[in-house]
DNA sequence: CTGTTAGCGCATTCAA
DNA sequence: TTGAATGCGCTAACAG
């Protein structure tokens, strides 16, 4: 029974001397080792539970040369519904398995990204999910980070050999458009993304592919890349919606310029229908009817967490990298109706 | 220049073989170490650079002893973006400081908010941030924590004496009643939480008080208590609008009863007035005009982590607990009309 | 300026 | 069944 200074964290010396046996006995008997015997394990635990003492994980992952039980998670905002569900389902997956979850907050920017998964590697977490700012990922090569594993999220590398998760943005597309083409409209509007980017490359090629199965000619007047904010997508779908034949349905390719779209057709009273890319919750309670691709954002972190985890565990890595796609839907929201 | 067992992650030592200097060299040439000479230094980085040496922070920090540079975060439920828009907040204000957060999820389970915070202790996090799921903070008490900082967030503490951010829940729920009495509205419907949250009790009292202060009656048959989720505050919301005497406006103590309301009214086409707790983001799409109580979410979170970095970074803490209560404002949605 | 010794908190390996 | 030495990767504190 020996005391210890006051506010500082107990070590395990502290429990054995408060014990009075040795740090072993103590460390034993909290790996659950079952050569303690019992009157030296009650001993200890009581001296555990006077201390309050808590084991440090660091040391001991240090010592047993194990990982740190972290997963490192890096997206371009985490504010944004469709990263935090992702969060969401990554943390789940992580929970079962004993790990934790870092985040990290990129806001778009790949210096950020890089000095983030550079820190996380310092910090030694187990692996690293990304959702890529840019189209450059030579800084997110494991072969550069002695065999971190990385697993990619929503777009897949360039130029590097890793897991990755992806929404099926092409198929996705294809069917809102051919949604619209079977409800009649001829002429689609499409407010696209950056073409650079290979999530709006995917979609505009899915929307392109719809209209050449319906055998309908892919006007360039028609399709446009749009800043990403709502009030750009609400300026260019107005721009659309005031040309000489305009379209009678817009396929609006992310949420954002959705909700621009939507805004431009209901202040010009437009009849055109709307359709666009990512769901919007609440659709129903809009004043007009709108279609949304929608998909299971939790099921994107759960299976980027789980493409990883298995890397983590596996002595011998899958000698190639997958490619997990998730599904998408089509959703129609109507408007309420009273009962009169 | 000596070689290393590939696959490895190098150590200090490996980088000081291979530049054929000490490890300490390597050490403080890491370190910035003004101490060291020119050639030394340049040696050593291009043998970081070659072995691509990463720094162990885990190793460093044990040393050191100084922390682990790592923030817990406690949620209930991520993916509502009020709090994935706190994670936001806590998450640049601990990169702003070289730290990094790691969040947990509880899904409003205490025992496994119990869990979380034992097992973030255990990795020896510097501090922790906690939404708490239930009214029992007792294992949240930095005193069972060997002085664990630790901040509230969203619940004030009962029986504990810790800093906290706090929603004006009060102020903004008088000033919503009030504005519906403004508008001439003198039977007002309430969709409460439980009253036993505190969220809920303040959001009652703050209704009542506008009430009071208008000189109107609080009748109990107009104030309702609501399960947490939208469907059971519409079935709510339906009864009371199908009263003998029904109210002519509702206000709803949070978003799920928000849009139970919304529905309710739509669907009998009430005309009743609608106003209600947390905003609703793109309710300027939604048919009918909504009045919602708004606050920054962000500003929960960076608040929260403000106070927890100053809980670390001071030697002689605050001698009582701060609270910090962040304003709200009301915000009137209208629908969007077109030129016709 | 550079290297050596020692130890952070813990667990493996060996001895008793 | 328990304890003593040793070292994980790194860095204070001291030599030189």
């Amino acid at each position: 029974m020996s005391s210890m200074a006051p506010g500082r964290t107990p070590t395990m010396r502290d429990v054995a001397a408060h014990a009075a046996v040795s740090p072993m006995t103590v460390s034993r008997t909290l790996r659950g080792d079952p050569r303690v015997s019992p009157e030296m394990r009650a001993r200890v635990l009581a001296s555990v539970e006077a201390l309050r003492y808590r084991r440090n994980d660091l040391a001991r992952g240090l010592r047993t040369g194990r990982s740190s039980g972290l997963l490192g998670l890096v997206v371009t905002n985490l504010s944004n519904p469709f990263y935090s569900e992702l969060a969401l389902g990554v943390e789940g997956l992580a929970s079962v398995n004993g790990m934790r979850v870092v985040i990290g907050n990129t806001g778009g920017d790949v210096d950020r990204e890089r000095q983030l998964v550079d820190d996380m590697a310092s910090r030694r977490v187990d692996g690293i999910i990304v959702v890529p700012a840019g189209n450059d990922h030579a800084h997110l090569d494991p072969a550069g980070l002695h065999g971190l594993p990385v697993v990619l999220a929503t777009r897949p590398p360039t130029g590097l050999d890793v897991d990755c998760v992806v929404v099926d943005d092409f198929g996705g597309s294809r069917s809102a458009t051919a949604a619209l083409v079977a409800q009649g409209h001829r002429r689609i509007g499409f407010l696209g993304l950056g073409r650079s980017l290979w999530t709006g490359a995917e979609r505009l090629r899915g929307h392109c592919a719809a209209l050449e199965e319906a055998g309908l000619p892919v006007e360039d007047a028609l399709l446009r890349s749009v800043a990403p904010d709502a009030g750009a997508a609400e300026a260019v779908a107005l721009e659309l919606l005031a040309a000489d034949d305009p379209p009678t349905a817009l396929f609006a390719a992310n949420n954002r310029n959705t909700v621009g779209a939507y805004r431009a057709i209901a202040e010009t009273g437009s009849p055109a229908a709307l359709a666009g890319f990512d769901d919007l919750p609440l659709a129903d309670l809009f004043a007009a009817p709108i279609s949304v691709v929608t998909y299971d954002t939790g099921e994107v972190g759960r299976r980027a967490a789980e493409l990883l985890l298995e890397r983590i565990a596996d002595e011998e890595p899958p000698a190639h990298a997958r490619l997990v796609t998730i599904g998408t839907t089509l959703k129609r929201y109507r408007p309420l109706r009273g009962p009169g």
